[in-house]
DNA sequence: GAACTTGCTGAATTG
DNA sequence: CAGCAAGTTC
């Protein structure tokens, strides 16, 4: 049975052999970082003889965890095991433990409590606001969930936060506000947001003894995956599941860091060796994935960072193709020129897998266009996934409201869908009746039925109608909970019953026929309820797969819709995968195309103002080059649709910072890269002095740990030009609008990318046009790279050396012509 | 009360 | 260009 440790080269061996106690694998991009984990947990078993159940892994996408199983499973096949070991998102596990021991919190929570999902969250968050009489405008839901949700993230409170945003301002006052209602009412509602769930779960452990006791007890080896990606709460839980065995191994990648901006902490693994003194560090640094070429090109963009410790990544694979560039036009022409090459592959390789990887979910479209044209099979993850689709939704909360009709975002959600003559008028009179009394919106109901007085005898009727048939489910939902006692032992479940081969299929199939959700439908005649139907037909599949664990299945399957947030299970075989660079972490491609490479976009523009966002941006990039197996395209496009409005685009910096002479340019006619090329031998600078290291940073050993936010370059890192030096950026426009001028160039379309609309209204004298040199009295001398709006709120963002680029209202900015 | 129309504002990444 | 909310009409 070690003959699986002969597939592992000498570093990753040790990393699967190494005995007890805490362990730290710091593994770069390809280098077999799931491999390990996998032959770890499997040597555990088959060598060690450690109990299956003894053993948890935790990921933090089901895609992974789906992954880690498959691969376990197959190393420890034929193995007399009676267990399975654990593999686990955070939240899975987090449900999991809270499903069972909630309520020996003591916190008013029982273990049939709801989840909310984002949807939900953001319902709740409206509702609050505008009960506490907020404008709902000014205090967009979305934005202050998003607030509130870092908050608990933090490990902050309702009370906390409003003891600190009193002194913040207004605004954050009142948010305060908004944030303790919102957890009342979750309380209230016996739910929990994804959050909670980790957050719970903490002060379970924490202030049970017993709970804690026991789970300590029952997983006593505990692997975590990109750990580099961990927050505080994630790492309060390792910390108190390992507290007594310190059999924890944790494997991650600080280049591959991409979720700060949820809370991720980094320095979670920076700081391994101080939180777990004993810790052992193995590096794994021999890529097994990519080309020469591919690691070259990530390595030469991802050096660029500055927090960052310089680390050996090295591969015995050959050199490869060169990566190619394309610029394209605009957005679809880019997604042509996709779908086209991926045949062109294709063609002479059949069974090549391709991916095309974004930074945006909204730049899916044109590719999934592109593709359907193309007669490329495709498949999407992430974006609106299955689960979140309406109609899959509603049936969903008709099933909680069965479980829990106390649960007023279900509730709400469809108490008059599909439409049973429930109006306004009627859902005023619940919430203020839910108001007054302190019930819940179900208990209203009830209340406004036997009043009779409030509401006029046809909603009454209709009211009535809702809660029958709400009840009806209810009792189904019962009926066979006794029944299909899942879970129950054996013996007890043989006898005296009239078991229902698929309780929870059953059930999924009631809540789309007795809720009229069916009829409703059908009688819509359109192509698009013939979908949703589809979709509805699809969810009873999805449900069968829980028929077997009876009655407990149904609570896994609500829980399964809410955690299931990607399009989970991409098929492998479909030759196309189209995902945003974030889901891209952890799969690998031989054909990648990285797209979109423009400024504002990949850097995202609300990362622009923040260097350290900035570099997370540069680590996503990376992540998204080192998907390559052999083919990697970069792409970007001179001009984009955003809201609707062409605007002109940039190239991405990151475009730049990829060392060029890697590089082939497929574009048609003069390209930026071309123009790249040309200063760059202009300048007479050799090839390889261009990125030249003036580096405090790469001779310090492989020590991971941060130098400190404390680097104040005294200029910037290298000494090459980028994309924002100020010549460069002179040369690029001084070539634009050459070529601008040339009969050749491609007819009208292009006119516009120079300059994005000179306002004809406001020929302001203070006008700096891009390409042209100003004067800030903080930051000097810049070059406007582009302006918009126009009169008050004119804006131009204007490059300033050492500073990087900013944004200014002009009015106020004091500019001056330099 | 429901269906339709207009008008407005606002998108990053995920479990 | 969306998705949503308020306004309008039947």
């Amino acid at each position: 049975m070690t003959e699986f440790l002969s597939q592992l080269n000498p570093q990753q061996r040790e990393a699967v052999t190494i005995g007890d106690g805490p362990l730290l694998i710091l593994a770069g991009a390809g280098s077999g970082k799931t491999r390990v984990i996998a032959h770890r947990i499997a040597y555990l078993i088959a060598e060690r003889g450690v109990w299956p159940r003894n053993i948890l892994a935790v990921t933090f996408t089901n895609k992974a965890a789906e992954e880690m199983r498959k691969r376990v499973t197959r190393l420890i096949e034929g193995l007399e095991i009676g267990s399975a070991p654990l593999i686990a998102t955070f939240h899975g596990l987090c449900v999991r433990i809270l499903r069972r021991d909630i309520e020996t919190l003591n916190a008013g929570y029982t273990r049939s409590f709801t989840i909310y999902d984002q949807d939900d969250t953001v319902r709740l968050t409206r509702n609050s606001i505008r009960d506490l009489g907020m404008d709902d405008k000014q205090l967009t839901p979305r934005s202050v969930q998003s607030t509130i949700s870092a908050a608990k993230n933090r490990g902050e409170d309702a009370e906390s936060f409003a003891a600190r945003a009193h002194f913040i301002d207004e605004r954050r006052a009142s948010i305060a506000r908004v944030f303790q209602l919102y957890e009342e009412r979750l309380h209230k509602n016996n739910a929990l947001d994804f959050d909670d769930l980790l957050i719970k779960t903490v002060r379970l452990l924490r202030d049970v003894p017993e709970v804690r006791e026991r789970y300590n007890d029952r997983f006593r080896y505990l692997l975590v995956d990109e750990y580099q990606d961990t927050n505080q709460l994630q790492f309060g839980l390792i910390r108190l599941l390992t507290e007594k065995q310190q059999n924890i191994c944790v494997v991650g990648d600080p280049d591959q860091s991409i979720y700060r901006w949820r809370g991720a902490d980094i320095t979670n693994i920076l700081k391994f060796e101080e939180h777990f003194p004993s810790a052992k560090v193995i590096r794994l640094e021999e890529n097994y994935r990519s080309t020469q070429n591919i690691l070259d090109l990530a390595s030469g963009v991802i050096k660029h960072n500055i927090e960052r410790k310089e680390k050996a990544l090295w591969t015995q694979n050959p050199a490869g193709e060169k990566i190619r560039y394309y610029q394209a036009l605009d957005a679809e022409s880019e997604s042509r020129f996709v779908a086209g090459k991926i045949q062109e592959h294709l063609r002479s390789e059949p069974e090549l897998r391709a991916a095309v990887l974004y930074r945006t979910n909204s730049q899916s479209r044109v590719f999934e266009e592109a593709m359907r044209r193309a007669g490329l099979a495709y498949n999407i993850v992430g974006g609106f996934s299955f689960y979140e689709r309406m109609e899959v939704r509603d049936i969903i909360a008709y099933l909680k409201l069965a479980m829990n009709p106390h649960d007023s975002i279900a509730l709400q959600r469809v108490i008059n869908t599909p439409p049973r003559g429930i109006g306004k008028m009627t859902l005023d009179e619940i919430d203020n009746r839910t108001r007054e009394l302190g019930i819940s919106h179900w208990d209203a109901i009830s209340d406004l039925i036997a009043d009779e007085r409030r509401l006029s005898a046809r909603a009454i009727a209709a009211l009535a109608n809702f809660q029958r048939i709400v009840n009806q489910l209810a009792l189904k939902v019962e009926e066979i909970l006794s029944t299909n006692p899942g879970g129950a032992s054996p013996e007890e479940e043989s006898e005296s019953r009239i078991e229902s081969a698929s309780p929870v299929s059953d059930l999924v199939k009631a809540a789309i026929l007795d809720t009229g959700y069916e009829n409703a439908l059908k009688s819509e005649n359109s192509d698009e309820a013939e979908g949703r139907l589809e979709n509805l037909q699809e969810l009873v599949n999805a449900a069968v797969d829980y028929d077997e664990q009876g009655a407990e299945g149904l609570r896994d399957f609500i829980d399964h819709s809410a955690l299931v947030a990607d399009t989970d299970q991409y098929k492998a075989d479909v030759p196309v995968t189209l995902m945003t660079a974030h889901s891209a972490k952890g799969l690998e491609f031989p054909l990648v195309f990285l797209v979109g490479l423009e400024d504002g976009l990949f850097p995202h523009s609300r990362s622009l103002s923040d260097a350290s966002d900035i570099e997370e941006e540069r680590r996503l990039a990376y992540v998204a080059m080192t998907r390559a197996e052999r083919f990697l395209y970069v792409t970007h496009a001179v001009k984009r649709r955003v809201y609707g409005e062409e605007l002109a685009s940039e190239p991405s910096q990151f475009l730049n910072e990829m060392p060029l002479e890697l590089i082939e340019d497929v574009s048609r006619g003069r390209s930026w890269l071309s123009f790249a090329r040309g200063s760059h031998t202009l300048k007479g600078e050799a090839g390889s002095g261009r990125y030249e290291d003036d580096n405090q940073y790469s001779e310090a050993g492989n020590e991971f740990t941060i130098e400190g936010k404390s680097n104040k370059p005294g200029g910037s890192k290298y000494t090459g030009k980028t994309y924002d030096s100020v010549e460069s950026v002179e040369e690029f426009f001084r070539r634009r609008t050459a070529q601008m001028g040339s009969p050749r160039s491609t007819p009208k379309s292009q006119g516009r990318s120079a300059s994005p609309k000179p306002d004809p209204r406001s020929p302001s004298p203070l006008s700096f046009g891009p390409g042209s040199y100003v004067r800030h009295s903080k930051y000097g001398r810049g070059l406007v790279l582009r302006r918009e709006g126009s009169g008050e709120q004119t804006k131009v963002t204007v490059n300033f050396p050492g500073y990087g680029a900013k944004k200014l209202i002009e009015k106020y900015a004091g500019l001056e012509k330099d």
